[in-house]
DNA sequence: GTCCGTTCGTGCACAAGTTCACAAGCGAGT
DNA sequence: ACTCGCTTGTGAACTTGTGCACGAACGGAC
């Protein structure tokens, strides 16, 4: 894989693959077998130039004048993603917000299977849940390692999360998927990505209300 | 208020805000009653000039010599957020996703209330959950204007969020917060955030498993 | 085979955001 | 009252990302 030799492609580009593969899938499925950069960018509402540079990172994938292959290039990016595979996925914390996590189905069709589950409260553990059970925390890093995990979704309280995501590291984790409201501290190895409404509503109270 | 002579702060600037609102309260509830933008700097993961430089945006905050007074700086952002005040929300689905959203605890001391349900299957209409009853979305742009409800949160399945997103913009609605896996058409007036665990977890496969 | 409309890939200029680095200001200690 | 250590707020340099604009290339029509 050509993977080694780019080297410098910018966080932003690859946080806008995602986009990219997801119109392509819904497009193919539409029957477009072609798309131009253009059609492409009013769809996900980006201009067209940023499509073909993001895309020049990785490779020339369109044909002048026809645009691009949609199937063909949504595999492209794909592969590019590493997302044609399964990944097992370690989730921490079984409360509420950890069920809906565990029973949200989106990861199925997706390339994410939740592996495992943990759980401080010892009534939860052992509790089963499809294929898996509610291991004890105390096992994480061990089982983590076992199975060779190297995403986790932590769905704990704040107080805890620090904790549960040092333990994952020491596992192997080097992608979090973080539900709680606080900043994890992590060495540059481990990426982290947040989940949380209210921060969200929270960037866009600052715009309201300014009249009509 | 100074609103109106502040034009051009960057967005990124504003999505940084909440953040420091969060730690600043966790500093001072820690009996915290002063912090450098050196200490904050650390305690968020970012750099000390780059929180001197967002908050000079807004004013003078700090002490030379002393840096900022935690509750004081906390309160001051929290009023250029218009965090001061219960934003009434629509929240559109009650699904799984929706049922997960209106039981969160979580809005609860935030700024923000669930002020009406809507849902587009009849047999969960009138269903009451505390206060508010489930209503149909047909109502929803009438019922979003009568209440004066600015902020809207999407949670009904991918092929139906356009629709719904429209209906609330129809009803003054000027936030979204979008769980739906698709990117809304939204007029420039409208700001639209993305609560989407897939994408995210699409974001980080990129990095993983080039060797240790 | 040539023309013509279309669309890619990319050099370059520009814009946006971040960091540096330092003068100014504060307060504690003497 | 003066000194000294510390920390802010900000001009300026720098870095990063975006958009423009154009040469090259493809394919259909004639």
């Amino acid at each position: 894989m050509a993977r080694e030799f780019e080297p410098d492609i910018p966080d932003i580009v690859i946080r806008r693959l995602p986009l990219y593969v997801r119109t392509l899938r819904a497009l193919a499925d539409s029957d477009v077998a072609n798309v131009s950069s253009d059609d492409l960018a009013d769809e996900i509402g980006v201009t067209a130039a940023q499509i073909r540079r993001d895309l020049s990172y990785f490779g020339k994938f369109g044909k002048q004048g026809k645009g691009y292959d949609t199937r063909s290039l949504e595999q492209a990016i794909t592969q590019i993603l590493q997302l044609d595979r399964e990944w097992p996925v370690a989730l921490a914390g079984f409360g509420s917000l950890g069920h809906a996590i565990a029973h949200y189905r989106g990861f199925g069709p997706s390339s994410f299977r939740i592996a495992a589950i943990f759980d401080r409260n010892p009534d939860k553990v052992g509790e089963p849940l499809g294929e898996i059970a509610i291991l004890s925390d105390q096992c994480m890093t061990s089982e983590i390692r076992r199975l060779g995990i190297e995403i986790g979704i932590i769905a704990v309280p704040a107080a805890e999360a620090q904790e549960v995501a040092n333990a994952m590291i020491d596992g192997g984790v080097q992608s979090i998927l973080n539900y709680a409201p606080i900043v994890l501290k992590t060495p540059p190895n481990v990426r982290v990505r947040e989940i949380d409404p209210i921060w969200a509503l929270q960037t866009m109270t600052y715009y309201l209300g300014v009249g009509s």
